[in-house]
DNA sequence: TTACGCTCTGTATCAACTACAGGCTCAAGA
DNA sequence: TCTTGAGCCTGTAGTTGATACAGAGCGTAA
C-alpha cells in the first residue's frame, strides 16, 4: 500500500500535513499569510515541500500549542530566518507572552471562583428561585 | 449640561451604553442576533429602550464576564423566559461552563510551565543559540 | 477506460465583536 | 433662522485562526 511517489520526489501536501499533523487547509491558510514560504510547484502547478517545510511548520505547531498568536510567531520566525536572533530578544517576546498567559489563568481563576460559589448556593431541586440566575440578574447588581 | 430628553421619555442607544458599559456597537449585534429583543421605534425610527432592556443587557454582560458564549446565554435566556426555569437546569448549564473553565485553567497551567522552565534556560545574554527556539525545533522534537 | 484520490483556486463560514461610510434628525446657540 | 454638532440610522467590511465546500484538473491503478 505504497503511496504514488510524488513529483520531482518532494513531498505533496498531504505529506506535508501527515508528518506535522497540521490540517491540510491550514497549511494553504499559513502560506497565504505568509507564514510559510510559498513552496515551490510541480510543472502543473502542485506544491513540492521539503523537510524544510516540515521544520518549519512543526516550530509554527509547536509555537500554537503554547499558545502564541501567529503574529507573535511571525516575530519569532522573523528572528530566526534574520540569523541574528539574539537570545535576549526571543526571550522578551517569550516572557511578553508569558505574562499574558499568566494573566488569564488569573481572570480564569476569577471566574471559576464566582461560579464555583454560585453553583454551590443551587438546592439542585426543581425551586424556580436559582442562585445562578439571581448573581446574574440586577438583584445583585 | 443636561442632554436633551430622549424621545417619548425612553432611554436612547447612548443611554443604554452608557448605563450598561456596553460597546454601543454591540447592542446593535446582540439585536440582530436575536440575544436582545428589537425595541420600540420612535415614529422617526430611533429606538427606544426601557429599564428592561438595561436589566437584559446587564443579565448579558455579567454572563459573558464569567466567560458564557453567547450560545450558553441564549440558552439561559430561554429558561428565564420561559418562566419555567428549574434550579437544576441552569445548574446544569453553569456546571458544564465550569468544567470548560477548569480545563481551560489546566491547559494553561501547562503552558506556563513549559514557558517558565524553558525561558528559565535562557542566558539572556547575545548568544545566538537560544533555548527557547530550540524548544520551538525539530531538535527537541 | 474509468474510477478514485489527490490537487488546484476561490469563496463562505464560525465567534464576538468593532469600525467605518454615507446619510438623517434634532436641539441648542449665534 | 441658520448652523453646528451630537447622536441616530443602515449596510458592510475587517479582525483572528482557522475550517469547509464547490467545481475543476491531474495522475495512477485496476
Amino acid at each position: 500500500m505504497v503511496r504514488p511517489n510524488s513529483p520531482h520526489r518532494g513531498l505533496r501536501r498531504i505529506d506535508l500535513s501527515r508528518q506535522t499533523g497540521c490540517n491540510i487547509e491550514t497549511i494553504r491558510y499559513y502560506e497565504t499569510i505568509g507564514l510559510m514560504p510559498d513552496p515551490p510547484r510541480s510543472p502543473k502547478g502542485y506544491r513540492i515541500y521539503s523537510n524544510e517545510h516540515v521544520s518549519r511548520l512543526n516550530f509554527v505547531m509547536r509555537a500554537r500549542a503554547l499558545g502564541f498568536t501567529l503574529d507573535e510567531i511571525r516575530g519569532l520566525l522573523a528572528l530566526v530566518d534574520g540569523g541574528r536572533h539574539s537570545c535576549a530578544e526571543v526571550r522578551d517576546l517569550a516572557s511578553q507572552h508569558l505574562e499574558n498567559v499568566r494573566e488569564k489563568i488569573r481572570d480564569l481563576r476569577r471566574v471559576e471562583t464566582v461560579l464555583a460559589t454560585t453553583i454551590g448556593q443551587c438546592s439542585g431541586t426543581d425551586a424556580p428561585d436559582c442562585p445562578v440566575i439571581e448573581a446574574l440578574s440586577d438583584s445583585l447588581a
